[in-house]
DNA sequence: CTGAAAGCGCTAACAG
DNA sequence: CTGTTAGCGCTTTCAG
């Protein structure tokens, strides 16, 4: 345990070779399962191998045969809950593909988000999956450069560089006006975070003012928060809002996770919901189900969108390159049990 | 957006060196800060890089350097909340050396962390950060012979590759049932999972069953779960554990998601919590900072443990190669409003 | 079925 | 301050 970390020359195809008694090429063929060798060589240089322990140099052969088995995922955030669940399906729908995801986390930021960009392009990945529409025009442009697949992934509002698989945020914001205006509500506030760069948010916002506009509703309140837990941040900026404006009747929350916080704070406080009030947020996490009162939300079918994806790039990194596609799913309301049966 | 992706050709150094009349070397200096450049031929380079949108190609660089700024870290899971929160101040940490984490996820399998261990290491990182102490013969032997600064992380009991940063989770498990003792609890039961490579949630229940021994108490009760939402699988849990023996006065959970899972279901029931039962789980979540009533828990300084590791590793694939060392963090009881008052 | 030769795109080391 | 020369460890291609 306190023995020095030794810095051992690694092992080389060449040791192998040596090992085995067999050329670097065939050697290099059988553990590539590449071509026909014989069963006798192939067991002498198996063994080899396995007994001085070599482990390959993917730097010289990504190099030599110009092919990198690496799927760069460019996401915002790993604490949004939402993006793990993206990630593990794309991990799983490469999984038999000879492919592997790297991730790179941006924090929404822009600028983040063009070096984490050049600095996976630096490695010459064989195809690009990254959340959002909106880059920065260097990162544009790379993504237009890099001569791999690209799918823009989670949103389909706006212009894609290559493939684009998503919802559209603002119909998921409009559909849900539909939905409260329907059940009879009419006195609304929205909560969400500052962020600036969660484009979708905004765009459910946006979509979500459009439908009540179409009713000829105005938000009644607005409350934005920055950091923190936001399970947390739902219970304090929902007692915030109802402090301030307490004939809201419905309150709207930008994601699941401050919604499940505000619903925590209305049980807590008495308040009939969803009678008195009536809630929703986004995303349909399944951390909803462990509420005796399930919080309505809209399925954001993340689990759809990082398989359909990770296909794209599989498949075209198979057959030479055809054109982007768009694919746009549907987002579904789930009702549960905080918006008035109408 | 339709447009076909094109299989254009990626610049290389010789491009740029042609496009600015400068030789390759020299490009290759400016585009790396190395050496000293005449300010005149720097700009001409840049401009020209910039012009052409050059992006490097590490992969080449990375073989005639022999240096790759990678550092492999292998964690269980993603969606675990934990393991996010370490991974963010990996990153944070590694941020300014230069150095850039790249994850492996091995869903809890001793075989998928071998495969991607195998897989990390063939592109020769600067180091690996790995979650746990366990595992294969095979893994181990190629943590010990990769020549590479290793840090096992999470978890002190037992035997580290090389250096080790974590907590005692058998002494954890076993802090908690002390307490819980003190608070004058007797009928206590335990809530789990049923993951048998869960090795650190396992020391946990371990150390605590050696803690309840020392006061001869047995564990009343024991439930398990696999799979689902950990929240709600918690409520089911505790309803089914409490159905089954009702007079237990004491739950002890294995993670805080179930905990809080737990403490719903306890506070929908109008069980008087912590006077009729007492409620504990484990990680020190901020979810937990959400709820009207605070679980007890023990933070298990996961940014700490991420922000040694990642100075280990930075330190190390600096100074040339000291000897491994074994840092013992010590995990906080959080006694939040769970559990009476002594 | 097996081997030899020629790079992949970049950087270390040395010379000017 | 700038350029030249050799590879890094593998795979492609072509000959046996």
């Amino acid at each position: 345990m306190s023995r020095p970390t030794e810095t051992r020359r690694p092992l080389t195809l060449r040791d192998v070779s040596e090992a085995s008694g067999v050329s670097e090429m065939t050697v290099s063929r059988v553990l590539r399962n590449r071509g026909d060798v014989s069963e006798t060589t192939r067991e002498k240089v198996l063994q080899a191998a396995k007994a001085l322990g070599y482990v390959p140099n993917k730097i010289a052969g990504a190099l030599a045969s110009q092919r990198v088995n690496l799927v760069a995922v460019i996401i915002p955030s790993l604490s949004n809950l939402v993006f793990p669940k993206v990630l593990s399906s794309i991990s799983d729908e490469l999984e038999d593909t000879g492919l592997q995801p790297v991730v790179g986390v941006t924090n929404y930021s822009p600028e983040k988000e063009e070096q984490v960009l050049y600095e996976m392009l630096s490695w010459r990945p064989s195809g690009v999956i990254i959340a959002g529409l909106e880059h920065t025009p260097a990162a544009r442009a790379m993504l237009e450069n890099a001569g791999i697949p690209v799918v823009e992934i989670m949103d389909v509002d706006g212009e894609g560089v290559d493939s684009v698989v998503g919802i559209s945020h603002r119909r998921a914001g409009l559909h849900m006006a539909e939905a409260i205006i329907a059940a009879g509500y009419r006195r609304i506030g929205f909560l969400g975070s500052k962020m600036p760069e969660d484009h979708r948010a905004r765009k459910r916002l946006e979509g979500f003012q459009e439908g009540l506009a179409k009713a000829g509703i105005e938000l009644a309140d607005t409350e934005f928060y920055a950091g923190g837990s936001a399970l947390a941040k739902g219970r304090e900026m929902t007692e915030t809002i109802l402090k301030r404006t307490p004939d809201l009747d419905f309150l709207y929350y930008s994601n699941d996770m401050i919604g499940a916080g505000g619903l925590l704070w209305c049980l807590d406080q008495g308040i009939d919901v969803p009678g008195r009030i009536g809630l929703a947020g986004f995303n349909g996490l399944d951390l909803l189900d462990g509420f005796s009162v399930r919080l309505a939300t809209m399925n954001a079918c993340r689990g759809e969108i990082g398989r359909k994806a990770a296909q794209i790039i599989a498949g075209r990194s198979q057959s030479n390159m055809i054109g982007g596609e768009v694919i746009e799913l549907e987002p579904v309301l789930e009702p549960g049990d905080t918006i008035r049966k109408a």
